[in-house]
RNA sequence: GGCGGGUUGCCCGAGCGGCCAAUGGGAGGGGACUGUAAAUCCCCCGGCUCUGCCUUCGAAGGUUCAAAUCCUUCACCCGCCA
């Protein structure tokens, strides 16, 4: 039963890196074992980057593991050094408590909390080392560390030849590893999830409960989510797909993954799907049968938006993406129906008694573009539309006409960025 | 602690008294082609009350008709020496 999750995790190209893998199947199989992933509160929300390592979570769950979400309540507010090439700025103390808060909310979202044999906990590691003092600490726990196996670490040689490391973080790997001590004590959890990233901090875990309590754990790492043109995963212009809804809307999460690329699709499926690999193989085949139908795209859309905002919202924004990006005119859509789609993009209001200002001052109205000379540049450069039409003088304004069923003017700015505006 | 080098627009990186809102690349935006793809090609890319004006070249002062470019102080970074 669980040796299979280990073969669909390397199928789905989840696993980067494990200790002894086949201890760690044997281990998996004979009975389910507790495991951790840390989250750091670097911001008030998880972003779609994440979603990776909860997703694998998930499966580890779904297989019969005990699953600890641990939120990094102490190691926020240190900062990991690993992958960044600059020291972090440090958060004030309540900002990382409120995140901690928030990030704890959207677990809940992707593992189960509430019932079954193998529910997941909820851990914090300011539990353990808030009451810890400096000296019980450096006694206790630093006496087990390498300072030259420590600054082996990719983690911080690198950043030792990229500009320097502060103690805090130096010591990040330190707290790190007590984490995994600790939750091998209190909870017998014998293996650590986490990005490839982690590997180092991870081992270091492994170390101390090798050292401490002579015990022995597992280790395993998930690649690092790369796109085929090279960028970064997860970012728009806008910048990180959150999954917070008041930081991303739905509408926006759910054109995330319908922009998806031709290239890049069957791997988020593999990554991100929890449809079977007989159904990801059918769908990665229409990608190259029909790809101008985007079914794959249009299902991880759909899969992901129902996960993260719930079923109702995903039929929302599947259907204001269904009326706003289709063949007809909208002014064919009734009201009803325009006013849902409507409303799931930037919006500003204006009042029917006064005049309707430019195009240009109505865009930056919604925000989706950042200033007056950023709309006037779209208008010369022939992308602005209004309710479909181009707009090709820089100080065209609306009249109450064009307003649809006398309420609404869709803006457009190049092919598929809009915005309304409501009369009111 | 001493000596030397650096800090430029979202990022990298030229400029080293006027021709600088500042070369080039990347990212980003628009257009053409398409499928709300990709690749490619063209264009744009500080702001505004836009033939002009305003704010930018680590911070604050100063010299000059004129400074990102010179001087002073401060902050941070990077080397070499101790």
């Amino acid at each position: 039963m669980t040796s299979e999750l280990i073969a669909d995790l390397e199928w789905r190209g989840l696993l980067a890196q494990t200790t002894d893998r086949d201890a760690l199947i044997k281990d998996l199989d004979a009975k389910p074992i507790t495991f951790y992933i840390g989250f750091d509160p670097t911001a008030p929300s998880l972003h779609v980057g994440n979603l990776v390592v909860i997703l694998v979570m998930r499966r580890f769950q779904l297989a019969g593991h005990n699953p600890i979400a641990l939120v990094g309540g102490a190691t926020g507010l240190v900062g990991d050094p690993s992958g960044r090439n600059e020291e972090r700025t440090l958060n004030e103390e309540s900002t990382v408590a409120n995140w901690v808060e928030k990030i704890k909310g959207q677990l809940s979202l992707f593992l189960n909390f509430s019932d079954g044999l193998n529910k997941a906990v909820m851990a914090n590691n300011l539990d353990w080392t808030k009451n810890i003092s400096a000296l019980e600490f450096l006694r206790d726990i630093g006496k087990h560390f390498s300072v030259n196996q420590m600054l082996s670490k990719d983690s911080v040689s690198s950043r030792l030849e990229a500009g320097g490391i502060s103690y805090t973080e130096f010591s990040y790997q330190v707290l790190q590893a007590y984490d995994y001590l600790e939750l091998y004590k209190r909870n017998n959890c014998t293996l650590q999830l986490g990005g490839s990233d982690q590997w180092g901090n991870i081992v270091a875990g492994l170390d101390l409960i090798r050292k401490v309590e002579q015990g022995s754990a597992h280790a395993f790492t998930i690649p690092l989510m790369t796109k085929s043109d090279g960028n970064k995963f997860g970012k728009t212009a806008g910048g990180s797909v959150w999954l917070d809804p008041t930081m991303t809307s739905p509408y926006a999460f759910y054109q995330f993954w319908i922009n998806s690329e031709d290239a890049d699709v069957a791997k988020f499926l593999k990554v991100f799907s929890f449809k079977d690999q007989t159904e990801i193989e059918r769908l990665i085949e229409t990608v190259a049968q029909n790809p101008g139908a985007r079914e794959a795209q249009r299902e991880l859309a759909r899969e992901l938006t129902t996960l993260v905002h719930g079923a109702k919202e995903c039929e929302n924004v599947e259907a204001a993406s269904k009326a706003l990006f289709g063949q007809g005119e909208l002014i064919d859509l009734d009201a009803k129906t325009l006013n849902a789609a409507l409303s799931q993009l930037p919006r500003a209001e204006i009042k029917k008694s006064e005049t309707i200002p430019t195009w240009v001052d109505l865009i930056c109205a919604t925000g989706v573009v950042e200033s007056k000379s950023a709309a006037r540049r779209i208008v010369k450069e022939g992308g602005a539309y209004l309710n479909n039409t181009k707009v090709t003088a820089e100080d065209f304004a609306p009249v109450i006409g064009d307003a649809i069923h006398g309420r609404f003017l869709v803006l457009r700015k190049g092919k598929r960025d809009l915005a309304s505006i409501e009369l009111i």
